[in-house]
DNA sequence: GCGTATGCGTTAATCGTTTAACTGTCAACG
DNA sequence: CGTTGACAGTTAAACGATTAACGCATACGC
């Protein structure tokens, strides 16, 4: 009995032998034309080719990959494909592995460290030249370390430098949170509340660490903290809560570009605007920040950067490189706008 | 002379045989306990399996689907992947991928039609389950139909549904004009001016048609479209330069999101403000449309449903179903906000 | 003229699975 | 008691490419 799948094939497509035998040639010398590896003389390459494309030959990756071993196969992991910065992060990778001749497999833990795992697996059981992974927690669990051994990979992002066992490019955290609360000291700050969607990330932890050794720099200024959750509208309501309630603070960094939003919401809800009733600032900086009366003051994150230190890591690892594992750690900088210009 | 690839290897990974070996079975006993198309007594099950744990075997899907002939993987194609309404579109089908146990690959044709051609041919190549595709143009080339003949494939949004020969998923494009023209008409607007990147796009002409329809209906009420590509910053600026010139325009429509953020920069670089100075109608509802002291009236767009109905038309066709094609079109909605809020 | 190098092509083994066909065992049944 | 069928596990042939090893001319140096 014919499986479902056999049955939805109309003709089968053609494979290296049907063009061999329509060439006149063996199948090596097809399989030279195609790779390149060996020089074929160039009447017979071209008879080849042209049978190729009467059948409509196309060369078939799963078998290619199977012999030679190794996919020309990037994988991408990371916790969420829409958060912007994550996003951006996956379109950079994807554009520089395309450039490079290879294909793309993109997989999404959805921020659960099982899934992570399970994805994770998946991904490995593809074979492929590499991995580029930003974890939903500090690391990866460590019974993976095994099975990645044999396969070039490369953390970014959240991951916690030390603890790899591999390369990572990182975005340095901490001096992000110190320029974010200098900043604000500087405007006039007092009471700094920082909003994010959870604490319990390693960039959110290594901001606020930044922001609180300025903050106890000075004397008479405050930091507080508040986790609002990934969901923005209970976000901003949860905000809407914390401003309302004594004391109040006089200026809010907004963790993520979601938590920025939500603090926006927040504001609106409550009728208080920027810098007006208290300073704003922001982290990621994307298009919505400026196309507003007032443009919201940012740490712009160097993704792009970010993705191709990772890809160039990864490029030098596939290629067989073995020096000590890398740490990158890139710096942001804060642009300045007018949510937190000093009201004249 | 070993290869680069080779040298990185730094032990084998296990095979079934090795399971097979070290259970005292057959591969193809261990084959069966993996797949479970067959049953195999629970005890030696276990044995196979606390083998394949010991030696870290993981099912290699290369060899997998080479012999079973079709891959456990779906490929998506979208013409960019930063792209608000597109990111979510392939979030939403990677979810829907991932919980029917299919791997994903994701692919960008950067809005450039040759680069599709390259891309969709290399995913054939791959002998998906079935592809996802939204084109950067109203269809595909006809060349590539022959070669897409044995693969189940679902064409969404861009694509103009007369003229695919498979499924599609698409979005009342006329009627989410229609809507948007009535809706600014009965606001009181006389002249207005819609805003796209490119007016080269199926949907975009079809919204454009479909406001038109509107507007001629209303001798006292006329329509203009200014095109100002998909660079925002420049973008901006050419729509700042038709606001300031006459005949000036009582209502802008931003036919994408990002045409509607470059017409919100225009309004504050010109320091005008909807609905006092014009009233203003975005696309593709989003987080930042409404975290601001006036909320952007949208057409939201129904993408998880695009992505749903998708997926779906893709399951069957996947299963074998032989159906006549067919063309699903969803219907947008207008959400009111203050933008277009009449100015009392 | 002989040994050897070089260029170009072929042969055949191989990658790690899946799966049709087969073998052997055992219970049920008329 | 012989036949049948169900069940469990094995054997071995694919799947479609890559590639080491080899064969066969032709050319070249001495």
């Amino acid at each position: 009995m014919p499986t479902p799948e056999s049955t939805i094939t109309r003709k089968k497509r053609p494979s290296i032998k049907d063009v061999a035998e329509r060439a006149g040639v063996s199948t090596a010398t097809v399989s030279h034309v195609f790779s390149g590896k060996k020089h074929v003389n160039e009447k017979l390459a071209r008879r080849v080719r042209n049978a190729a494309s009467d059948l409509g030959y196309a060369i078939d990756r799963v078998a290619s990959q199977l012999r030679s071993g190794r996919a020309r196969v990037i994988a991408i992991l990371v916790p969420d494909l829409e958060d912007l910065f994550l996003n951006r992060f996956v379109s950079c990778i994807e554009a520089l592995a395309e450039s490079a001749g290879y294909e793309v497999i993109v997989s999404c833990s959805r921020n659960d460290p099982s899934v992570e795992i399970s994805r994770l697996r998946a991904l490995i059981a593809w074979r492929p030249a590499g991995i580029v992974a930003i974890p939903c927690r500090d690391s990866f669990p460590n019974e993976l370390h095994d099975e990645l051994i044999n396969t070039p990979i490369v953390g970014a992002d959240r991951i916690r430098p030390s603890e790899a066992p591999f390369d990572t490019v990182t975005i340095d955290n901490f001096s992000s949170g110190r320029k974010t609360a200098e900043h604000l000291i500087a405007k006039g700050a007092k009471s700094i509340l920082i909003v994010t969607a959870t604490i319990d990330l390693f960039p959110a932890r290594e901001r606020v660490r930044g922001a609180k050794e300025i903050v106890e720099e000075h004397t008479d200024a405050t930091l507080s903290i508040l986790e609002i959750g990934s969901e923005p509208v209970a976000g901003a309501e949860r905000l809407s809560a914390r401003l309302t309630s004594n004391p109040k603070p006089d200026a809010i960094v907004g963790l993520t570009n979601v938590t920025t939003l939500a603090a926006l919401s927040a504001l609106v809800q409550l009728g208080m605007e920027a810098p007006k009733d208290l300073l704003l600032v922001g982290f990621h900086d994307s298009l919505w920040m400026t196309a507003r009366k007032t443009p919201v003051t940012t740490i712009a994150q160097p993704v792009d950067e970010v993705a191709r230190c990772a890809w160039e890591r990864l490029t030098l690892r596939m290629a067989g490189e073995r020096t000590p594992f890398q740490n990158i750690v890139l710096s942001s900088n804060l642009i300045e706008r007018a949510s937190t210009k000093r009201p004249s």
